[in-house]
RNA sequence: GCGCCCGUGGUCUAACGGAUAAGGCACGAGUCUUCUAAACUCGAAGAUGGGGGUUCGAUUCCCUCCGGGCGCGCCA
């Protein structure tokens, strides 16, 4: 008989419980069978239940029996052994081995009750002590952002977003690479672009950046300063035009990000770095470490110490520092300051990983501590026909021209539902496809159904559910596997930040849409009976509350209405 | 040549080393007098590129071959 008050429990509770039990019933069987932990994992076909552990394939050794009769026996004892898991759960079975177990109704209403008690706060984790720093979306201000920034930009905002709601210190920066040679082809395009307002004839720098957006800049010289740098010296116009250009592009490169739905810590200039003396220190940290030589008049890492390919140059002849060098100043000061280091770097970086892994160690910390996630390549498709982005062609597509064209919120989800390492064809057609083609919407859709069902229901109904829900009415299977839908939003989350997997979230938000449609249809929410009614409200407001709170770890918004 | 990523139904993708490999699109058949049909239900469709190995168990880890993409500068 279950008792006459029974306090609510959750899953992770009762499997606890049912681990406890099971542990006993292992070692009064089996007391030399190496200690395990007892996992749970939720099966991938729904009929072998809510969750299943595979305890018994590691006694097989020490038992000298099937997998199957001990997992048989040790159902058998752990009921015998522990009343209470006949109320928590409705099957335990072994299949195949494997022992696979229900959850009881009330514990599945427990979790709505939960999330309707802690609101937003549902599934946050506790305050970490690690401190993590995220890199990502870095570029060369010498033009404005494109598709790859969109990935890395995305996946790298989802971590953050993520890794953050689970409650970790995460400080996320973006590397300006102004301290190249690059600056200089800036500032001679720039200047040709200049010159060509007055003279058309004027010749463009063959190695020049081409591209309609240095046109205006050099205009705004001209409205401002007129003629004056047409007959200054190269050594003063140069650095004019390259410093004009490169605040004006990372201006811009700020907005676009900005409104991209991202908010970096620090924009970290790599000239700043090097200004300050900081390159050289890294530099130097090195050298104290004996991981640099001199050869030929150069300094080079002795990168195949730490199983590099080959050693890389830090000083070139000439005295001028690399853009590896630079890497190594970098990555030197947030080894520092960070536990965790994480780069996400697009496709054409890949060769780079062996390098900062290396890097990493040479400098003092563990290979670990530093992490290298490539965000593979990106097709632009327009339907059939793939969009053609050649840079030296000139037309290139810009990351503000997919936002114009599909928005934030479409952008922002396409470009993380595949796994990083997967290259990624987006369609442009299909992102911005109001239909059932387009996931974005079946995802924001299901939100704002809900938010329909509330605006039609009783307000009063509608807080009683929300403030004082009684929840025993949630029995229907639909209902049951919503409720137990919204239960994993805590695992999944966790699961993105320890894999570095933030595809896996727009697969859960559209896994959590997909189980509200289905008990929508399944279950009117706003029936006759009072107590169905508010309980099924009730699952109705978790539901949202979940959703919601996936939807703003991807960066795409949930709307009241579509 | 060396290195990295990818190879899963017609197509695009999923799958902490677990069971009969899961979804979307496309295809076929159904469901709106009731809370948004941008939704739902049912159906047909596959030997996870080939071969070996580790394991009680491999799409997943290791080796090798084939196919596709990318990177291999005292460029950034």
């Amino acid at each position: 008989m279950s008792p006459t008050t029974t306090e609510p429990v959750l899953p992770d509770d009762a499997l606890a419980t049912f681990a406890a039990a099971l542990q006993d019933a292992i070692t009064a069987r089996y007391a030399d069978a190496p200690r395990a932990e007892i996992a749970f994992e939720a099966p991938r076909r729904p009929e072998f239940g809510d969750f299943a552990t595979n305890a018994a394939f590691a006694l097989t050794r020490t038992a000298k029996r099937s997998p199957q009769d001990i997992a048989a026996a040790l159902v058998a004892d752990v009921v015998e052994r522990e009343p209470r898991l006949r109320d928590l759960f409705s099957d335990i079975t072994p299949t195949a081995g494997f022992i696979n177990v229900r959850l009881a109704a009330p514990v599945w209403q427990a979790v709505v009750a939960h999330i309707l008690q802690d609101g937003e706060h549902f599934g946050a984790g506790p305050q970490q002590s690690a401190r993590i720093s995220l890199e990502f979306g870095s570029a060369n201000p010498t033009g404005p952002l494109v598709v790859v920034q969109g990935r890395t930009c995305s996946v790298g905002a989802t971590l953050a977003n993520t890794m953050r709601y689970r409650g970790y210190d995460v400080f996320i920066e973006w590397i300006i690479n102004d301290a190249g040679g690059q600056l200089d082809t800036l500032g001679r395009s720039l200047y040709a672009r200049y010159r060509q307002l007055f003279d058309p004839a004027f010749p463009f720098p063959e190695e020049g950046y081409p591209g309609d957006y240095l046109p205006p800049i050099a205009q705004q010289i001209a409205d401002r300063d007129a003629q004056r740098w047409i007959d200054a010296p190269e050594s003063q116009w140069l650095p004019f035009f390259s410093k004009f250009g490169r605040d004006m592009l990372v201006a811009e490169q700020m907005r676009t990000v900005a409104r991209f739905g991202v908010h970096y810590d620090l924009w970290q200039s790599e000239k700043e770095l090097h200004d300050t003396g900081r390159i050289k220190s890294g530099l130097a940290r090195l050298k104290a470490g004996g991981h640099t030589y001199e050869q030929d008049g150069a300094v080079f890492f002795k990168a195949t110490d730490f199983g590099d390919d080959k050693d890389r140059v830090l000083v070139r002849r000439d005295g001028r520092p690399t853009y590896f060098a630079n890497d190594v100043a970098y990555h030197y000061e947030k080894l520092q300051r960070a536990d965790r280091v994480i780069d996400i770097l697009g496709p054409d970086h890949h060769g780079y990983i062996g390098r900062l892994k290396g890097l990493a160690e040479a400098l003092g910390f563990s290979r670990d501590s530093l992490d290298v996630l490539i965000a593979q390549q990106i097709t632009l498709m327009r339907g059939n026909e793939q969009v053609s982005m050649s840079k030296r062609a000139g037309h290139i597509v810009t990351l503000d021209d997919i936002i114009d064209e599909v928005g934030v919120d479409a952008a922002r989800f396409f470009f993380v539902m595949l796994s990083p390492e997967s290259p990624l064809t987006f369609d442009l057609e299909l992102a911005k496809e109001q239909s059932n083609e387009n996931p974005v919407y079946y995802v924001q859709y299901g939100h704002a159904r809900i938010a329909s069902v509330f605006k039609n229901a009783d307000f009063a109904d509608v807080e009683e559910a929300r403030m004082r829900p009684s929840l025993a009415a949630l029995t229907n299977p639909a209902e049951i596997a919503l409720a137990r839908r919204l239960a994993e939003l805590p695992r999944v989350a966790q699961n993105v930040v320890d894999q570095l997997a933030p595809h896996r979230l727009t697969r859960y938000a559209r896994d959590i849409a997909s189980d509200f449609h289905q008990f929508y249809h399944e279950c009117r929410i706003l029936v006759e009976d009072r107590d169905e009614r508010i309980a099924r409200l009730g699952l109705c407001i978790a539901t949202k509350t979940v959703l919601a709170r996936a939807l703003d770890l991807i960066g795409v918004s949930a709307p009241e209405s579509m």
